[in-house]
RNA sequence: UGGGGCGUGGUGUAACGGUAACACACCGGCCUUUGGAGCCGUGGUUCUUGGUUCGAAUCCAGGCGCCCCAGCCA
């Protein structure tokens, strides 16, 4: 029962507008969702809409989730897939009251279905699976009663049973509802209830040689379980006649069903076919590619459940169905939360990517100073750090250009900038290899400018980072970008193939990168940003004599911008 | 050409018959010891046509567009 005041609740979409007010006109008076996943690989971040809306609704209404894995095809499903996805769950912060299984409901579920046959309205069908399919009809034609769609329910009870027993080899015979062969709904032409399958079942082993289908089973178990809100996406919405009409002939506990969009995104691929395809061809590692949008992914790139939570959050719920019965949601968005979350709590470092010497020649040659720098300007309480500095320094390629064009703010020969928490420095020299490299640059320092700021007021442009060359810790980066160069690369164009879309660049990897002093030692998970740069994340890959640090998404760089502006 | 859904700036969501709002993206500007963050501003005849109404994104009717369904997958 629910005991809140009922009227001082704050429904946040048009699915609790709904449960509350099933529960104000006595509909119910408890409220009790499922959480149903097939346990067949991993979970992904269009899932985790679909599972917060099923938690966030028993949690308004003071009710109960249940987490119940849908696992009625052994064909392919695994006990591996189950725990790899009650861990993912719980790592977002989802709690369920309890866990349960399709396969705790074959018996009675069986049961059910002999009640369906001695009511007349279920048989044992013959045909083969293509002599269904041919005789289900089209679109717009009705499709053929199968000739032995009235045999006596005898026949029936005996043949069912003995296709459970494995009297009969797969494919020779199903167990079908007896509906109406040409009924405009395709769902609603005689769906088959069990079909056969000699496989054993991770939980039930060889028990059973029959498997029930998911449109047998779910509304079933949504009734044995009391589930009333059974909240799924909208390609179920032909699907809620027929769970309705098994119930009513069942005379058993009717559950709601309520559809809503399905999250998809740009620039990703959701479907779990299609991502098992990615690791099988080797263009991503495995399911915990950090590229991928995976909850084991997402997590290795350094997204935390609270970025995740907010992104569903901002995306919302509604019924609007502009692609694979769900909306488009920009990746942009992702990204935009997960550094809302890191730019208040990640702690600055520097680290400098693509490392270029930078040398100080009228800086005290085996002078060590410690420089202060702010752990968090966001965050009072982080505090500060010590960084040492010395005569040579690293500094990004990037910030650095023998004949810059205009906007470069950065260092070039005879300009003036800040290194960050240190000095002004001026650039006065470059030095190149053979080749014409520039391998080294030379400048000096204002000593009056110490920690970054001039006494006589006078401004730079731009402030860089550093690290101190001989202090410096090296550090494998692995750079990410979008695995697909396209906005919807499952919408395939003639001739080509997905493949085609991926993004060559989605993975870059710097093996010598220098990071500060203070980063040695990390543990894998541990995140911060990289001023100037980005935010990234301890791999599990680093070990104690090597770092390795993945980006998990870079800070918003206007520079960047308009350097693409400008070749557009 | 059957059935079921859905149409609000580029994207996603609000507005529950009474001035179309918020977030992301984009483009300007301010500020800045991160070209980060922050702050301010510019973008929409609510798919369309007609009707009801003092008043319509909202109610009604027609049209158009998009998505889903012909697994012994879920």
């Amino acid at each position: 029962m629910v005991d809140i005041d009922l009227d001082a609740l704050e429904p946040t979409d048009f699915i609790q507008e709904a449960v509350l007010e099933d529960l104000k006109n006595g509909r119910f008076n408890y409220v009790r969702t499922r959480l149903p996943p097939e346990p067949n690989g991993y979970l992904h971040i269009g899932h985790v809409k679909a599972f917060l809306i099923d938690y966030n609704t028993a949690k308004l209404f003071g009710g109960e989730l249940y987490l119940r894995f849908d696992d009625t095809n052994p064909a392919r499903e695994e006990t591996e897939y189950v725990d790899a996805i009650k861990e993912d769950i719980q790592w977002l912060g989802i709690e369920w009251a309890k866990e349960t299984y399709a396969s705790d409901y074959f018996e009675l579920l069986y049961e059910w279905a002999i009640r369906l046959i001695k009511i007349g309205l279920a048989y044992v069908d013959d045909q083969s699976p293509e002599e269904v399919s041919r005789n289900r009809g089209t679109l717009t034609e009705p499709g053929i009663e199968s000739p032995f769609r009235n045999r006596s329910v005898e026949e029936n009870l005996d043949l069912l049973e003995r296709m459970k027993n494995g009297a009969f080899p797969e494919g020779s015979r199903v167990l079908r509802a007896k509906i109406d062969m040409s009924h405009p709904n395709m769902v609603m032409r005689d769906p088959t209830m069990y079909r056969i399958m000699h496989t054993s079942h991770h939980r039930t082993g060889s028990k059973w040689c029959i498997y029930p289908m998911y449109d047998w089973s779910h509304g079933q178990n949504d009734s044995m379980e009391g589930i009333t809100h059974s909240l799924c996406s909208l390609e179920y919405e032909i699907h809620r006649p027929l769970y309705e009409w098994f119930l009513e002939h069942l005379g058993e506990f009717k559950s709601r069903q309520i559809e809503f969009s399905r999250l998809n995104m740009t620039y990703t691929m959701m479907s779990k076919r299609k991502l098992r395809k990615l690791i099988e061809e080797g263009i991503v590692k495995d399911w915990d590619d950090p590229r991928l949008t995976t909850l084991r992914g997402l997590r290795r790139r350094g997204y935390t459940p609270e970025a995740i939570l907010d992104f569903n959050k901002r995306t919302g719920v509604s019924k609007v169905n502009i692609v694979n019965s769900g909306v488009m949601v920009d990746y942009a968005l992702l990204e935009a939360c997960i550094r809302d979350d890191l730019n208040k709590r990640a702690l600055r470092k520097m680290a400098v990517l693509k490392p270029l010497k930078l040398v100080i020649d009228n800086y005290p040659e085996d002078q060590v100073e410690e420089m202060e720098a702010i752990n968090n300007p966001e965050d009072e309480s982080a505090g500060t750090r010590k960084v040492p500095f010395s005569k040579v320094l690293y500094i990004e390629q990037d910030d650095f250009l023998e004949d810059p064009p205009k906007k470069f703010y950065r260092l070039f020969p005879g300009n003036e900038v800040r290194l960050r928490y240190a000095y002004f420095i001026t650039c006065t020299d470059v030095v190149k290899d053979e080749q014409g490299n520039i391998i080294e640059v030379h400048c000096t320092f204002d000593p009056e400018t110490h920690g970054g700021n001039a006494p006589d007021g006078r401004r730079v442009k731009s402030t860089i980072h550093w690290v101190s060359a001989q202090h410096a810790v090296p550090a494998e980066v692995r750079l990410y970008d979008r695995l697909f160069t396209k906005e919807q690369p499952d919408d395939v164009e003639n001739g080509e193939e997905y493949a085609t879309y991926v993004n060559p660049a989605s993975l870059e990897i710097i093996e010598r990168a220098f990071a500060e002093p203070g980063l040695a030692g990390t543990q894998p998970g541990e995140k911060f940003q990289f001023e100037r740069t980005g935010y990234f994340c301890v791999d599990p890959d680093s070990k104690e004599n090597k770092l390795v640090f993945n980006r998990t998404v870079a800070l918003r760089d206007s520079w960047a911008k308009f350097q693409e502006q400008q070749k557009n």
